[in-house]
DNA sequence: GCGGTGGAGTGGTACATACCAGTATATTCC
DNA sequence: GGAATATACTGGTATGTACCACTCCACCGC
């Protein structure tokens, strides 16, 4: 049975509303695993949007593997993945506490500046736009194992500004003030620190660190956070898993 | 100057011969990384191609990461070095080839000989089982980018002898036996050379690397492949995306 | 029985049209 | 000169229409 409704007078876009509510269902169970969906036809009769918004929406769910299509026979909901291929944002603490280490964060700036250059691309927002920039050491048993710099806009996030992030988390926090991430992407890059880092990290010029490129999106697409977070190579590694 | 060209009455789909042209363009040099694309309207007029058709070429260049569009800007080529995705839904050669890349693969050795240690740990056999052994060296543009490991337990594997790793690839092969990749881990690592991967990959003892482990299991959980992987850090990036 | 065939249904491709919101620039007004 | 405004252009959203290739199945004729 379909129960599937959209907000048309909403602000967000239709095809993300569809898409969002399609993937509701699929997670409350009212498709599952195998299920074939409605045609396209039919979601496009029976929500009274064109088709081809609605193959717009479909087209995201499939590129984020939650469905996938058969030409000349239907849509389908996948199977459910093991793990997703995605990093949790609070990897590092819950990380570090499951091998048995103590996880400790340690504000070193916090600032409101104007953006320049690949940040402002980062978070399409207009060139010398006021940004939060938070940078942050990031410990384990009090030994320091990365840096991560966060870039915010100002406009959507100056509550942050009351928070101390010696102990409170970025992502709850956006949580907290209803910005919920909905997406995001890494980008993993093997490299040598800087003199900076050398110097927060106590590695030496030849010592090979991780580069992490973080963006974090919220559900309409927007862009909510750009952060850069560079680990010693020799004690910190990632690990994923998922389906083939 | 513009100088693509589309063949109108192929039997492949027009979206997809544009998105070929715009990306052998970009590939030629004739846009560089940065530079401003045509507007969606000049394409459309040059090309005698219609609006929708042009977007959806758009589209599939930008989730490959090689273009970015900016609302009310323009569409502009990225500054993106090699990457890849997380999870292999496609392979190094694909992935490649999507990013502008001609990608080759060098058969280094192959060899059946017993396995010892981590190795034997990997893939759940007895210390002294038999395994393949296959190292490939993997370029990108006939430069060598990286250097893959795998090894294979010979009992469920000993066809794959017949094939020749030059052309063939690991996955296709399995999946040709009936032994299906079900799912896969990866750690990563940032890392500084071996002497031999200094000479195979053309790097000085400082450059850093990128190390992945990688294992593939099948449906029953049992592991079918061990591979380890080292990638020049300059120009390799690991990229991923997906659901907060 | 059983093989072929047509029709209904599905996703895939391609077109035309219209309007919106963000960006940049030229122009006007003070 | 400098701020406000108009304008042209960009990608983003949304609709409608049409046809194609493919899949599935009921129906017909033998």
């Amino acid at each position: 049975m379909m129960s599937i409704t959209i907000d048309k007078n909403g602000s967000t876009p239709l095809h993300i509303g569809v898409r969002t509510a399609l993937a509701e269902a699929i997670q409350r169970g009212d498709f599952k695993a195998g299920e074939k969906l409605p045609s396209e036809r039919e979601l496009q009769h029976q929500l009274g949007i064109s088709r081809a918004t609605i193959r717009q929406a479909l087209n995201d769910l499939a590129s984020s593997g939650m469905i996938y299509t058969r030409s000349g026979k239907g849509t389908y909901v996948a199977q459910l993945r093991i793990a997703t291929s995605l990093i949790p944002r609070t990897s590092f603490s819950e990380h570090m506490r499951s091998l048995g280490h103590v996880p400790s964060t340690r504000l070193l700036e916090m600032a409101v500046e104007p953006a320049f250059g690949l940040v402002a691309d980062y978070l399409q927002i207009p060139q010398g736009a006021q940004i939060i920039r938070i940078k942050r050491l990031r410990l384990a048993d009090n030994i320091p194992l990365g840096i991560q710099k966060s870039h915010l806009p100002y406009d959507l996030c100056y509550e942050l500004l009351k928070k101390d992030f010696n102990h409170a988390s970025i992502f709850d926090s956006l949580v907290e003030m209803g910005l919920i991430p909905h997406s995001a992407s890494q980008v993993f890059k093997a490299s040598l620190p800087t003199e900076e880092e050398q110097k927060l990290l106590a590695l030496q010029a030849g010592d090979p660190v991780m580069r992490i490129d973080w963006s974090t999106f919220l559900d309409s697409g927007k862009p909510i956070e750009a952060a850069q977070q560079t680990y010693r190579g020799a004690e910190y590694q990632i690990k994923t898993s998922g389906r083939v």
